[in-house]
DNA sequence: CCGGCCTGTCACAGCCCTGTAACAATCCGC
DNA sequence: GCGGATTGTTACAGGGCTGTGACAGGCCGG
């Protein structure tokens, strides 16, 4: 699978800025898609989910605010990245937009430099999955910061794709996920990957676990995978 | 994965790629249905709903997008997934689909791979994973998310069939239900199975279930089965 | 350019699950 | 207690699902 251009989803409700955003989204490696209004925005978003939300806080009819809020509602769009786009470095705007959990903002007149670091800056943030926290599960250790897995201390060599679906597995435990769950998790929403695909991944993450690797990991005939917690 | 494949109404004027299309959906694990016009697709809807419409924008007489709306409006297929079809990506197209709310749209020619995955894709976000609650009933718990069974805190092992039945029972504690109502809440309404394989399963889930199982599930003579709560 | 790593797919073997049949055990009315 | 009906138990064939190893292609760094 090529390695595709990040999807930034631009709300914006003025034909001109909509144009300018586009240029400068592509000239800086993103994919644009596009929405003039907050009712636009929802449905692109549940067509596919983008890897970032560009949000006016402006806009006729439902505000981008109110957007925001449903968008932080709705399990699949909790952890979607949003910048907001303000008129004014206005103290409101900036605390409206902190509460709903924006990531971060820029003001109107920007650069085209500064939207793109800002967007760049916020997938970084995303990329190691939620935050640099260290997870633990028994004898097994995650660091997204040192993107290091040990078993029992012992340090263990995953590769790219078995991290993150350790990672996944490790933030919901005790809890069974379809291949088509997982897919989404490793790949995002359209994939066209096979599903069989996740049991050759479930595979070498077990091997790389070692001898933890066969215990931790459970197949759930029929429905998929699950990370078992060891019991007290 | 449910045993019944979902139903997918193809309206589509075109008989070379319908025929194409019953191909790949059969391939992806789907039930295709057939409509040559927004006028058979009205019938078809009616005589049965499909679980996602696939829907050519281009039809003779009444437009797809026409037909859309006209779904829209109506209560019984308002939240009718529906995906367009569309021979090329053009914007007109796009923004009117997104108008009336299609869920996402294929662009001819697509691969079959993308169109079951995009239809995969609706139909998991339409069902965010019919989980739901623990339920527990005297020493026996069960965990629909982490597909779980624990008797007095010893988990036990459950082969799907029986996973399912102890469910349905656990949610209608106290009741006797025939073996064909078993079997209907198992393999759902149309199933050729015969009765006495519940028998079997009885059997196999009081096994499962250890030394519980035996006072748990109880044998009605000439009616069924039921699941006795634990007396005050 | 080369070599190594990662990715995605396939084929095949093996196991589990499924559904059925046959037989044993139990219950009920008489 | 007897006989028929109903249920419990076991064994088994077939199919489906998963584990496993191998492999081609892509990407990247040397």
């Amino acid at each position: 699978m090529s390695h595709t251009a990040p999807r930034v989803l631009v709300v914006e409700d003025e034909a001109a800025i909509r144009e300018l955003l586009v240029l400068t989204l592509r000239q800086g490696g993103f994919e644009p898609a596009l929405a003039a209004s907050a009712e636009e925005a929802v449905n692109e978003i549940r067509r596919e989910l983008p890897a970032v939300l560009l949000l006016d806080l402006m806009l006729p009819g439902t505000s981008g605010l109110a957007l925001a809020k449903r968008l932080r509602a709705d399990e699949r769009t909790r952890t979607l990245p949003i910048i907001m786009v303000t008129a004014r470095a206005e103290e409101q705007d900036r605390v409206q937009g902190l509460e709903i959990g924006a990531d971060d903002y820029v003001v109107k007149p920007f650069s085209p430099k500064e939207l793109v670091a800002r967007l760049r800056a916020v997938l970084r943030r995303r990329a190691p999955h939620h935050s640099g926290e260290v997870v633990e599960i028994g004898a097994v250790r995650l660091d997204p910061g040192a993107h290091s897995v040990t078993c029992g201390g012992q340090p263990r060599n995953l590769g790219p794709t078995e991290f993150t679906l350790l990672q996944f597995l490790m933030h919901h435990p005790n809890r069974v996920f379809s291949r088509d769950q997982l897919l989404d998790a490793l790949r995002g929403d359209h994939s066209f990957i096979g599903e069989r695909t996740i049991d050759v991944y479930v595979r070498r993450l077990r091997l790389g676990l070692g001898p933890y690797g066969e215990t931790l990991i459970e197949t759930v005939r029929g429905l998929g995978y699950k990370l078992v917690a060891a019991k007290a």
